[in-house]
DNA sequence: ACTTGGCACTCGTCCGACGGGAGTGCCAGC
DNA sequence: GCTGGCACTCCCGTCGGACGAGTGCCAAGT
């Protein structure tokens, strides 16, 4: 009972500070909020809530404010994800329909994020390692240099120019691709290393140098080089909060121009739907301790592909920008399954 | 003479100004500066040189500082582009080899280039106006989608989903492939559209619904997109001057964010090697009227294939910055012909 | 025709003091 | 367990004065 309304002081002090950005007093919470008691009653409540570390003073006698734990609890138990309004999903499907291609897709799903939740918007590109290969084409670019295209069914394409060391040839070339599709084609990327590990061994021995630097380049792509991509949008919305940050944006865009770091951040939700949220100090990367990340995987049906969310203030819409979050992964999981 | 006084004053001004980002009066001018005369010489030039609009007080008695007009007049009369240290060239070598692809091209020099300048570092990638067709592949993955892959001499991949509309099966793509070889096959990119528009002729009418989306696609791709792209980085670096600009560092943000913005941001230079500086105002650009864009041409030889260049607070370190420019603009051409 | 030292004047900036206001903690009473 | 009252704390904006940097102008010197 008493306990009850604790909890509904502490909702109401993290929506208050959410939408004004000060830090709110027990007078202002009761004019604002039906709660049936007077100010000295939330005082007491409030002092209960500092106790338990849930809230803060910024100083002797301003107003409270919540700490990372207190928007923890928030989130955990006191908010519901915020369903998109009609609007928003129209917006959604008209902004997201007539891509042409996965680049295109990535980029039209990471900036309308950041434009439905007014913060710095992450997507990640659809992992490698859970696709299977579609194409492989081997482009001779001169006597010792071969282009290598993979193309995996999530239609993501991989390339990378691979100096042979030996002489290469349009004719052992041939050959090449149609040995390595034979035993790649359709396999999932995980499996391409070891099915293609004796490839070379079919060759003549003076053919081995350049079949093998190929086939290490090929292996290097799908398994060693992970370097899962990441594209960035709405880091212009970092200005208008920057107050927010202790050690200002400067460390923040520091920390999101680093892709390790956004890989890191996203995080790996093994199921769809599943929304992460990160909260201040529980983002283990310098630079972000002061912001929230909101995570989730996307994919086809329930198979997660790849991750996307976005970061900011700890003192954001938690409900709306989950929702949105939310919305976009599923509509991105829903075109990626019908391009598939 | 006394003209020549007055310009030195203008350099010292501009030197000075740079360096302490303060306005910088009379005196402290001649004591960091041997100019032989008195401080009020100096006022009277002073003087002059606002009379000329080169110079302005941001308040009545305070210290000078240069207006766009007065770095124009630097960077064209005043200063020359300074040449980087040994240590700095080794940096940007070791750096730059072992890219393995274009895309690892691309992002290795624009850090660098943000790095050197400790600006913003923006650069395009190769036009594929200018280049030829290396390889062209098609790939059938499903009934009516087709992955379109082209590739041209400059590296650069180029890839797209095709809504055939129509049934396509995997013989009718591997004729259409060589018909298009054919014609396409290392011809220069804008003459593709013609050479390749007639290619449906030689099919079967059943067949030429599939044929011409196909066509369609590819000549949407080498013609009508454009759609160069262009890479960013050290965006981190606008914090630190943040207070410089008058509207704060978000309409910056803003403007880097469009990929439309950047592409006139970098203009066209025809020939590598000449540097364009573009001064505050001078930047059409909205958002960008109190920065400094300096971008150069890059190519194979003086062939210009693209351009890159850097975004900073009109008060910088043009020489310093041209150098960079320049220096990084010259190991990137030399790589790509090396690559090609 | 320039240069120079002197001088009065203008402002921006840096305290320190002051008052208002918001908010708190505590206590006594219901 | 709630409430009203009250004293107290502390942030913040304002005001005024001292200070200093810098200017513009003028008269004199070279």
């Amino acid at each position: 009972m008493v306990e009850d309304r604790r909890l509904s002081v502490l909702r109401a002090i993290v929506e208050d500070y959410v939408a004004t950005h000060e830090p709110v007093g027990s007078r202002s919470l009761v004019e604002r909020h039906s709660l049936g008691v007077s100010p000295a009653t939330i005082r007491n409540d409030m002092a209960a809530l500092e106790e338990e570390g849930l809230i803060a003073q910024p100083h002797t006698s301003a107003g409270r404010v919540p700490t990372d734990q207190g928007y923890r609890v928030f989130v955990d138990r006191l908010s519901q994800v915020k369903p998109l309004s009609g609007a928003e999903k129209r917006a959604i499907s008209s902004f997201l329909d007539g891509a042409v291609d996965l680049d295109d897709v990535m980029q039209r799903s990471v900036r309308l994020l950041a434009q439905l939740t007014r913060q710095v918007a992450v997507i990640q590109y659809p992992s490698l390692t859970r696709s299977t290969v579609r194409h492989i084409e081997l482009v001779l670019l001169g006597a010792n240099r071969v282009l290598l295209v993979l193309i995996a069914d999530t239609g993501r394409v991989e390339q990378r120019v691979v100096d042979t060391g030996a002489p290469m040839t349009e004719d052992l070339l041939g050959r090449l691709r149609s040995r390595i599709l034979d035993r790649a084609l359709g396999q999932p990327l995980v499996d391409v290393a070891e099915r293609v590990s004796d490839v070379a061994e079919g060759f003549e021995p003076d053919e081995r140098p350049a079949v093998r630097a190929v086939l290490a380049s090929l292996i290097e792509t799908v398994v060693e080089r992970h370097e899962e991509r990441v594209m960035l949008a709405g880091t212009a919305n970092l200005a208008a909060f920057g107050d927010d940050f202790n050690g200002r944006v400067r460390p923040v865009l520091e920390a999101l121009e680093e892709q390790m770091v956004l890989l890191r951040l996203l995080g790996e939700s093994r199921s769809t739907d599943t929304l992460t949220v990160r909260i201040g100090h529980e983002n283990e990367v310098e630079g972000l301790t002061s912001t929230s990340v909101v995570t989730v995987g996307y994919g086809r049906g329930d198979e997660v592909v790849a991750q996307l969310g976005v970061v900011g203030p700890t003192r954001m819409d938690y409900p709306g920008t989950m929702g949105s979050v939310r919305a976009v992964a599923r509509y991105v999981g829903r075109i990626l399954t019908e391009q598939g």
